[in-house]
DNA sequence: AATGAATGAGGATTCATTCAT
DNA sequence: TATGAATGAATCCTCATTCAT
């Protein structure tokens, strides 16, 4: 995996993801603090990198995929439905910084920014598209789910993975915002979404 | 409603947000291109804001603020919940930019940037909070709805809110992404996702 | 004239003359050091000039312009050839630095850096080229000269220009290389290249 | 000859000389083109010269060099003084790329860069000084049509040879700049300046 | 109140040079 | 001896903000 990163492209890597989860805001993110913090010199980060947009748009996106898998591999580890759904709302509970750097990749793309379209090449080169990374997993769990029983349509398929997404990241993104502060009412909220995801995953199977 | 708005001021927002829609990023406007958009001189605009920060996120809250009322306005002229919702997707559907605005608005309110500070402070002095505006709506219609019926917990409201929001917000989202590019896709997910958010409203209330 | 030039224009040019004429290397001058000594803020600079390049090419054209002028204003005053040739010869001895100033534009003709590229674009637009504004200079006097008499074919005429342009051109740089220390010698190579120069005008103009 | 030059420096020479012809501009040359041209690491480039404005005086000097010896051995091979002026103007004519080399060679020489202080410096080392090179050259032409007539004053001789000089590094600089572009125009002027260059020293040498 | 010319702090980027291998 | 990865000093240019008019 990490073969194919050299140690100086992770350490900017790293420097950066460090960096805004201590708050900085990457528009204002200077290549001098990026390389300070990775320690190393200003002019070496220019010899791995183009400028300091591909800096931080590749630091994003390494990022996410490390998390991905992360989370896939502790999805796997989970049987069943209601497990994998629990345990992915709970790892962002848990690790909130780290799941605000996803949302920062997410929202990234739909900037005007030149971030941007970073991302979006970087996405396309592993011939995957905007929010793709995460559906992906979505439609992973939902296939091994699916098991012996009829497929739903293409359109249907689509609607539950839009679902499901829309539930996982709103739920992130109200966390980073400070509802649901108290844990009771944490706990409630993922039960509820829990329930709601698995109700309606039945409903739309059952839909003849 | 403009009474509360000088002239100028809103020469301002107007610039920021067509050059939003044109395609700028917010993070590298200028106060030359919005002030020369504006048709008013540079040293102008800082007779009526702080800086260029003060501009731009008073601009998207204006902005945020004339299209929720719009769509609130929109909303009341519908009978049913579907039809209510249907309107909202709808909308979406037909005014990507303008919608576009708003996703940004809500983007911003997750940045560690300085935009970020400013929005979450004008949304505290209208005493609201993060993606509080579109909750008050849907808070709104929801009651519209229980008329008669029995009130459901504070958390059940609280998850159905957050439901319906995640489903709008991020079909809003996929379709700024490109997806559901034929207008048959469209509308099979607007239906679908219609469907869903009436199907869980009904789930959640009947729950004792 | 200076009525097509504006005070702050002027200023940067008479900045980089001056630098220059100090033993400033042009292609290691800073943006900073034109400004200081212009007595203007770095910024104000980029106001006037897209950049260093174009305040350094213009700065040593508006010098060469203004410096043409007053030699071609000082031949005028003289009556004859022998004299006009005297002047130009005298003024550049005692004037060292200042035709300096206009051995290092032509120089830069010949460069391939980007400064011989605006130099160029600057004469193209005044409709000169090359070595041009000496060579109309010495034009100029030829007719004067010529008056009632036959007219050379036209490449006496170039070779007779060029002939003269040389020998001046080339006196300028030997005595900036500072060769002809002694004002005797310098006396000497005055006269012997005025009657050559004179000598060969004659020789020229009676071939048939 | 080459005994003197170590192959490494030769390469670094000519890497110079190349990116010059073909139109790189010497003041933004750097050193990792240079070396990369010359095949050699970066690092070894350090081994043979104190750094890379020695690189490139010594590469624009060793060519000059070797330009004037060749000159030399070409005039050599003609009999008459009219025949060797002739060699010299067509070789400038048909080597355009290699004359503007020694062209701005010369040029170096009056700049104010460190380039021009290291040319001058090697020009020191070898007894010579500025224009020298050329001036030796045309100082034993000189002598040898001298031959069994008076030698005039060492004034005549130096006007002479300026005279001479900057008839043919003028001609050369305007062939540069692109003048006399018909094959036809370039042989009217060879011949008139031939012809007049022949002419002034019959002229100087027949003063008494 | 309205303006925009002037400013200079700030930051991205380049590249000559070094030095461990 | 040969190398090239690493370095950071140096410098261009941008643009938010001010203030005299």
């Amino acid at each position: 995996m990490n073969k194919d990163y050299l140690p100086k492209e992770i350490a900017i890597y790293q420097a950066v993801i460090e960096l805004f989860e201590e708050g900085a805001d990457i528009n204002n993110l200077t290549v001098s603090e990026i390389t300070a913090r990775a320690g190393i010199g200003k002019g070496t980060a220019y010899e791995y990198f183009s400028g300091k947009e591909e800096m931080i748009a590749k630091a994003f996106f390494y990022n996410g995929e490390m998390f991905c898998r992360q989370l896939y591999e502790g999805i796997c580890n989970e049987k069943t439905l209601y497990d994998k759904i629990n345990f992915v709302l709970l790892t962002m509970e848990q690790q909130v910084p780290r799941a605000n750097c996803i949302f920062r990749l997410i929202h990234m793309l739909s900037d005007n920014s030149s971030l941007s379209s970073w991302i979006k090449e970087l996405l396309r080169k592993k011939n995957l598209f905007g929010e793709a990374p995460a559906e992906d997993v979505i439609r992973k769990v939902l296939n091994d789910e699916l098991n012996g029983r009829d497929m739903p349509s293409e359109e249907k398929m689509a609607y539950l993975v839009l679902s499901i997404y829309s539930k996982v990241f709103c739920y992130g993104m109200m966390l980073k915002g400070g509802r649901f502060e108290q844990t009771e009412q944490k706990e409630t909220m993922r039960k509820l979404l829990n329930m709601g995801i698995c109700r309606e995953i039945e409903e739309i199977l059952s839909m003849q």
